[in-house]
DNA sequence: TATGAATGAGACTTCATTCAT
DNA sequence: TATGAATGAAGTCTCATTCAT
């Protein structure tokens, strides 16, 4: 059985390289963009760390902008999608919700290599502006739609006292953001000790929100 | 009577403008800077915008990075200095302290030309990191020590309950700095109609804390 | 019988390709040169229009530039050999001989694509001198050798007054070698409708010469 | 007298230089394209025959190309205007006036560094077909116009038979812009002894012109 | 034999820095 | 002190050439 012959369609080693390439070089140059920012990087640390030469890359991306343009699509949406649609189904209290939503946000996109994007494009946003508009389209916006759903959801269920969505949505959104960037910028530079956990701190941040949003006439709640 | 306050001679135009160079070279150095960051900005823009030659700049400065270097500490600590005394001579409810040390971080700090260091050290950290660790503890751990002070205060006074200080502190001043980030990346791509109000974002900001920090046996508040 | 002579078998079509590869790659470069020079050629553009790829090109041909000396080489020579020899045996006046010369000098070489070689020579002759002190011995004096012996047999046979006939031969070619250079370069870019003939321009300037030829003494001839 | 304050306007030297430096830069580079071609000219090749370094180049050119386009511009025109309204006022035979506008085709043009220009629009005309529009324009239909003229001129005042004007002006022409060409190209690559003396040959092209356009019916002349 | 992915030397271009004026 | 022309190191990008398949 198994005879050698059997092709088991395994492409020549050749050729899986090829398809890995862009891949491989979008993660570097994600990495790259991230940590030193776009002007700052050069194209062949980027292939460097790709584990090909600079000419490598230009097969792939025709200038250093476009590998700039790929990376940020590559990186854009795909995170919210079934955010989206959890929120939705969800059954639970809405402190429940807000306390899931964020603990989520972080583990699916916050502490992922993706998530330097949104550091990226705040560095960025000044030399290219229609990225910065096509980000905050794909990316801002659904965020923090997803969080408006989740307050909205909660007033009208009389859980959460009235509130400005649009603000309150950026207040929760906020801290989140904020730990991305700190992973990214000054966390490398900060000795160990003084970092806190992120997982506390998202808690602990939901916890904050959760008892913002509650209704004055709420009975004492156990905290947690 | 108070001669001194007689600003007896003007220098002469020439002079005053001699004086003042170092001075609007560091304000267009920082606007460009935090506009497209370190590597994306020319000397010879900065040099324009300061009304000079390019030339001129390197009389002042040795080089681009030490001009760097001049802008962050020309526009680090001072902040802060006030805040602190304040704090500790303060007499009203913590509540309130929380609600005032806030706005006056927008008014005197989040808002002014200044903040932009923030955004920039985010982004240039990994490039500068000798000027990470400077700006994490002239301006960074300051600022939290403040906040840290504030809360640790109403927790004495038992108006607060009591929680983690570190992390409280983190999560005090995040979305404030998420409003600067913001200021200086999208806000310039973002149609104006889609703006929160600075102010108004920071006062429910400062509510959501203080409803955060507020003792599980606390009397039903009057809310603001 | 002859069994020799009889094309027995058909090379299979791979075969054939293979074969014929060296002279489609050598036309492909031929044409490519001539419009665009040497160095604005790749050799990528070479095997796409002999429609191989560009190893390919590499099995025939060990670099660009010996590609560039076969293309020469190729196109060289051969050209006169029968014009030579036509001369040699001819019968007929010798303006009747000027005439033939240049209408089979247009038909022969100059409306060939071979006749793109003289263009080529022109541009890049101080790139490759050597190639460029082959193609005058191999081309150009011989061409000039053939006209030379034209006006010499007039002038032998007094059909032609005494002229300079190296000078003279120069003045021959010149307007044929003019043509071929324009219709490799200017014509493309020239409307339609602006271009003369080339066979009238060729009888015209036959006519010219003939005439420029003729003895003082000479009958008034019946114009053609 | 002449006190040592008066500025005598000449400028400082920089300035002299700043003001010579774009022409000297298009000699430079003139004279590298015609003999080596656009593609296979470096810049910095051009910049050192100038004098001066790679970078100095770029402040006076944005680009290679855009060098290429000025040396065009500046090389073209400005050769046949005189030669026009001499052609208007002239008073002697046609044939005299042949012979001079051929001589004077090479003493102001051909014989010129600015000749390369035509054997460098030939070579790269495929390359830059706007400039080679421009150049026939500008150059070679002028300078057929003056020469359809200067036949026309002969054919009204019954000194020269009817002919093809058009034609005839390319043939009138295309030794002039060979021996143009030669000089460009060939010529370096050709030992002295054989190169004949260029006025010489534009002597016996304007002889065999003047021959050639001659009336039938007209006497024997006494040849020169 | 034929392919085309990969390479890296070398070209064009930018821009921080110098220096004669 | 101020200027801006000049420099050249360093970056982006091209393309002839190689080589695993």
């Amino acid at each position: 059985m198994s005879p050698a012959s059997v092709p088991t369609d395994t492409p020549p080693k050749r050729e899986r390289r090829k398809q890995a390439r862009p891949g491989e070089l979008l993660e570097a140059a994600l990495a790259l963009f991230v940590e030193k920012g776009f002007a700052a990087t050069r194209v062949e640390e980027v292939a460097a760390r790709a584990g090909v030469s600079k000419g490598t890359l230009f097969l792939y991306f025709p200038s250093k902008e476009e590998l700039f343009k790929a990376v940020v699509r590559e990186n854009t949406g795909r995170v919210l999608a079934e955010g989206l649609r959890d929120v939705a189904g969800y059954t639970g209290s809405s402190a429940d919700l807000v306390r899931e939503a964020m603990r989520r946000w972080w583990t699916q996109y916050g502490g992922t290599p993706a998530a330097g994007l949104t550091k990226l494009m705040v560095s960025e946003s000044a030399n290219f502006p229609d990225l910065a508009r096509y980000f905050q389209q794909e990316v801002i916006q659904p965020c923090h739609a997803l969080m408006r759903g989740v307050v909205s959801r909660g007033i009208e269920r009389q859980e959460f006292r009235p509130v400005d969505l649009a603000m309150v949505a950026q207040l929760m959104v906020a801290p989140l953001v904020q730990m991305v960037s700190w992973r990214f910028s000054m966390a490398p530079c900060t000795p160990d000790g003084q970092m806190p956990d992120p997982m506390a701190l998202v808690n602990l941040h939901a916890e904050m929100i959760v008892r913002g949003l509650r209704r004055d006439d709420a009975p004492s709640p156990a905290a947690p």
